[in-house]
DNA sequence: CATGAATGAGTATTCATTCAT
DNA sequence: GATGAATGAATACTCATTCAT
């Protein structure tokens, strides 16, 4: 079923918005249960410890953010369709969820983004890759390793996204095109 | 005059190496003294608090990434010329000073990273701004705000750098070369 | 009537063999629960407190206690024989039930033996002092207080018993009959 | 020097008289604190955890333990004599500091006295077994392991202790004389 | 009777900071 | 300037106990 009880997703929502706040330090246990509107000892019926709520939290942003993706990824439309479809929707997907978007940056860069973290399975990092894979393959972007492809791909929307988030920059419908379309020009193989 | 005395300067570095192991959380003071070889109530002759010392070492490095750029802004080199030097000189600056890397990715993302520490002059950003505005001016690149390329190249060369150091992918000179050349690609205005 | 539910032993037991383990303190209610095959919740219909599980079970084990030594107390034996049949019941009812051995070792130097608890009627006591104080009425042993010739003779069960346990000394039939024939000699009476 | 700087004294003082009044458990490092008249962090200058608080406790204890034998190990003096003295040197220590004598006997059946804790170099047990050991070969004592004739003894003394300290019989001179006469009794070789 | 989710007071420990020497 | 012992507020986590189902 995957049902995610109502305190557990409380709780989870309370950590996302707080961390983007305070940061991971600044996030006490009991800050996280307040405004999930449980006890403090609530939270342990649930996870294990700060560690692993956070780390569950991960993969839960991380599943959401493959979910964004999934919905450019129908296998009828061209390719550079596809690829713009995609580039949108996980914009969209952290300009609507600037929680997900600062807890993840912060996430990558802590000390709970462990070893044991970055070796499980990583789905939305398998769906890039084959994106960009396909695209190499099919003479859309050049001859480059697509895993690198690819994640110059993640950095560019983060990058605008962030840019977007912090609001000193305009960042428009037009401007969105234009980085989008930029990004497209650089991967693209100008040889053919 | 701007003399660092030697203690000072050993404790920035050894707040720059702990972070990188430990975060800012994980780095308390005591342990910064340790390894910089002073009593911990030392720190305080130097630094207000571990919120300044933060603060001042992100300072430092900011000046030296903007000491990085400055080697390639001879001006009397073309335009795409000084494009490739800069990438590359940032670039290797990040390579060689991994902590330092890693220390401004976590304090970008951090709470210590105040609105007032936002705000203050930030000589690295006018740099790149009067570049990129240059290249923009002279028809280099698109016609786009000066300072959302300015970002998305800085944003280029910050994921190329983690990649690097991941370490999980091979990036060699030869792949260097490419994503810099891609990221030159995707700003170039192709109109003319 | 005197009838035990099945749940009730069940939790009995659990705290028993967990105490031995862990200690009162080591021992959360949640795990004594487990470990008996009930819910948490479902001790609290048997036992008001932990304070009074552990305090019922400190009861019973001296009831247990007791059973181990009158076997022993046929009255038509010879006195001489009486006391080494008690000293070896008891002594075997440590050995085989180490558990309760331990229990009430750590139960007596604990804060759970409150001086209520140790103003309460206790059997086993009775039991000794008669035993021992016919011992000295009827000139086997010295004149001395038979209740501290009682608590010395039980000391020194407890010692042996727990020299077994512990295992680093062999113990063995001989050496305790050796023991027993020890104690009988110190109390003797060898006026006469 | 072995100095024992004032804090650190306090504060083994004020662990050893709370756990006496509360257990182990009972007696949270703060009361402790506070009780030494220090503050709670400090407690943490001078030991790693309680754990190693009361693991350095128990060596403590155990030193002045060996420390009031020793007085009476005098060796130019009758076998039968020093067998007295250091009975009774060691009941009056644990008469006269009964916290230690509570601190003790907890500590041996508590958690805290782990393996490891078990394994050390134990010099009380040491000298304890030496003389055991002489009075055996000297044809004193009856042909038993000294080791076992060392523990009896020295749990007869703790008994006669915890019964003097337990307060409802009246343990006076003579009755001390009698118990350690009865000891020796018990241990002698009679054959002779 | 039985359950187990929920509670929240209580505990060990950490760490930025101070200050007497 | 330099030291490091001392501070005490703050935090993650535990667990006896309750109660709606």
């Amino acid at each position: 079923m995957d049902h995610i009880s109502d305190k557990k997703k409380a709780i989870f929502e309370s950590m996302l918005a707080l961390v983007k706040e305070n940061g991971f330090h600044g996030t006490p246990m009991s800050m996280v249960a307040r405004k999930a509107g449980v006890a403090a000892g609530t939270i342990y019926h649930y996870f294990e410890s700060k560690e692993q709520l956070i780390s569950e939290l991960s993969c839960l942003v991380r599943k959401q953010m493959t979910a964004a993706i999934e919905n450019g990824a129908d296998e009828s439309l061209p390719f550079q369709d596809r690829f713009f479809r995609i580039w949108m929707n996980l914009y969209r997907f952290y300009e609507n969820n600037p929680d997900a978007l600062w807890f993840f940056e912060q996430f990558v860069n802590s000390p709970y983004n462990t070893e044991k973290e970055k070796e499980g399975h990583d789905e939305f990092h398998d769906l890039i890759f084959r994106f960009f894979r396909k695209g190499v393959d099919e003479g859309f972007f050049r001859k480059v390793n697509p895993e690198i492809l690819g994640i110059l791909a993640h950095g560019n929307i983060i990058t605008t996204a962030k840019m977007q988030r912090y609001g000193k920059i305009a960042i428009g419908e037009a401007e969105l095109q234009q980085i989008a379309q930029m990004l497209w020009m650089g991967l693209a193989d100008h040889h053919t």
